[in-house]
DNA sequence: CACAATGATTGGCAATGCCTATCGTGATCT
DNA sequence: AGATCACGATAGGCATTGCCAATCATTGTG
């Protein structure tokens, strides 16, 4: 007892528990179980890598710290007591979910292996993931993507919440605890019915599209974009309020009005037989893939960001291509591009 | 790896094995479902009855052993990662099975506690049990004594294979992996029918049984005893073989012969209306408990043996009160009792 | 900005675990 | 019977581990 007060400070906190202190090492446990395999202590010494006193002494210390004989030694047989056949089965089972507790880390051990929860606004997700999802696959086989969608305050909220482990959105999310990085630039398109008086022009300029322009219901960053590229603070009093992407580009099929929409959409649009333009001003958002700072794999977010950057990259160059051959059809060279 | 060369013989073995090592120390748990439980470094440490530090650095090296993140820390939360919460289930049954473990160590601690597999011979089994049994209980409330009645080779044999912890017998056992003590000596009785023509006598003479002595099947140590008790080396010609003792005197009862019993066996006997007599060169048997000894609960044997001796010391005193007063009345005094 | 809270780091020390070498005791073989 | 073998126990020495106190670094707060 003289020990507990070589020390300066407080007396060692664990000595104030009780006097029963089962230390009982793993390691001794797969002693005890080889021992009672082989009935021998060298063969079972041998089965675990050890020297035979290493065994023989960590064997008595458990018998010693458990207050009960383990074994019968005999000169011709080692047996087990019934007690430790009783306890046999239990260390058995904290074994073997031990090692399987082992095999799960190794499996998970690859960043790149397992399952990534990956959140995404719904102005993107119908659009980006039929892109990306195969090629994610390919590149990653062993990441399983779980796609969820839902609207920029939310997916963040559930990131804060460790509910998503990333989220592809379209803002820049505030406070230090998340960060992103961009994966790619998605333009604005001016999105017309047949018979807009508008849809002549070649080009459209942000602020033609502000009288009838129509937007998506609150929370989806894309209403907040469109109404600021079109220089409004909100909706005109008669602007209709979509639930959906598809809902307002069939609102604008219908002749109700007028809207933008994201550049990765225009098959969508497109297909339902309205009218799409450049903008003049080029207005455009920027996705970015978003995580936790803490979050360990950091390492299978930001391969995920790479694929999707690269499957976007042709896009984005066809764009640009796109822009520079009207803009020469137009004269206006390249200043224009950089207004 | 300069280490490896540092002994001067073998390489050490454990450094022949793979790579993986998991060492994944018992302790190590407790201290990840600690983390896991409070989601706190401090009140973990503090539940664990470890310092702060300790546990930080104990789950980093487990993080590093699995090579996985368990945790994301935060300024202001540490969350398990999923990884962790499916680890967390494992260790949980891995540690309570520890937990039952050290419990059910812990109450089978004390060796007057648990189960007594006790072999008892047939010509004692009958008889004594009944006289010790309720003692015991009364003596050893923790202890159950399992009776398991067979004849000595077959006690021996299954007490040499752990099947039985002591047995109960009337011989002493070959071979030093065993060892005995006396519990009490059994005078044997001379049992006649009562129209018997030595039934008249106060006292019997063994040779005078030899005639028409009747005794147990093989196996029974009684009839190697009785046989030698009466000068004989086998069984007469015409000798029945009984299976029991109860055959034994119900046999004497009708007429077919004379026998020796056992002393604890008297009571039975004189119901069944034969004649007891005592003996003139007091044959007698000592009866024993034997254990194997390296058995580890010796103590629980031995409480068991001192119960018994205990119980069955005024029968002893009793049979020589009775010797002593039939001696008297013969007039032969105290030169017989040493003859 | 000082302060409190909290996890990470550091340096030193005792305990643990392992090894080799040796011993003690039965069993086995000339 | 004496030598030898098999096997578990013990002893001494050494590297590793685990722990603690003290301190640092970061972050949020009055």
């Amino acid at each position: 007892m003289a020990s507990l007060l070589l020390r300066g400070g407080k007396v060692p906190l664990r000595c104030s528990i009780g006097p029963d202190d089962p230390a009982m090492n793993l390691r001794d446990l797969r002693y005890l179980l080889a021992v009672a395999e082989h009935r021998h202590f060298g063969k079972a010494a041998e089965s675990c890598r050890v020297s035979q006193p290493t065994l023989s002494v960590q064997l008595r210390k458990l018998e010693e710290e458990l207050g009960i004989v383990l074994f019968e030694r005999n000169s011709k047989q080692v047996v087990p007591t019934p007690i430790c056949e009783l306890l046999l089965s239990h260390a058995r089972v904290a074994v073997a979910e031990i090692d399987a507790m082992a095999a799960l880390a190794r499996s998970a051990m690859d960043p790149l292996r397992g399952t990534l929860r990956l959140g995404i606004i719904p102005t993107l997700g119908p659009y980006l993931l039929p892109l990306v999802l195969a090629p994610l696959q390919e590149a990653l086989p062993d990441l399983e993507i779980e796609p969820w969608e839902d609207v920029t305050a939310t997916l963040l909220e559930r990131l804060r919440g460790h509910e998503l482990d990333a989220a592809l959105i379209a803002t820049e999310p505030d406070g230090t605890d998340l960060v992103t990085r961009p994966l790619f630039t998605e333009p604005f398109l001016a999105a017309l019915p047949p018979d807009h008086p508008l849809a002549a022009q070649k080009r459209i300029g942000e602020d033609d599209l502000a009288p009838d322009v129509l937007v998506l219901a609150d929370g989806h960053c894309l209403r907040d974009q469109a109404l600021a590229a079109c220089g409004l603070a909100g909706p005109l009093g008669g602007s209709l309020r979509a639930a959906s992407l598809a809902t307002l580009i069939n609102m604008v099929a219908a002749g109700y009005g007028t809207t933008l929409i994201p550049g990765l959409a225009a098959g969508a649009a497109q297909d339902s037989g309205i009218v799409l333009r450049p903008l003049r001003q080029k207005a455009s958002r920027t996705v970015r893939i978003a995580w936790r700072a803490a979050f360990p794999r950091r390492a299978a977010v930001e391969a995920v960001a790479r694929v999707i950057a690269e499957r976007l990259a042709p896009y984005a160059a066809a764009a640009e291509r796109d822009d520079a051959a009207l803009d020469r059809a137009r004269g206006q060279g390249h200043l224009a591009r950089h207004a």
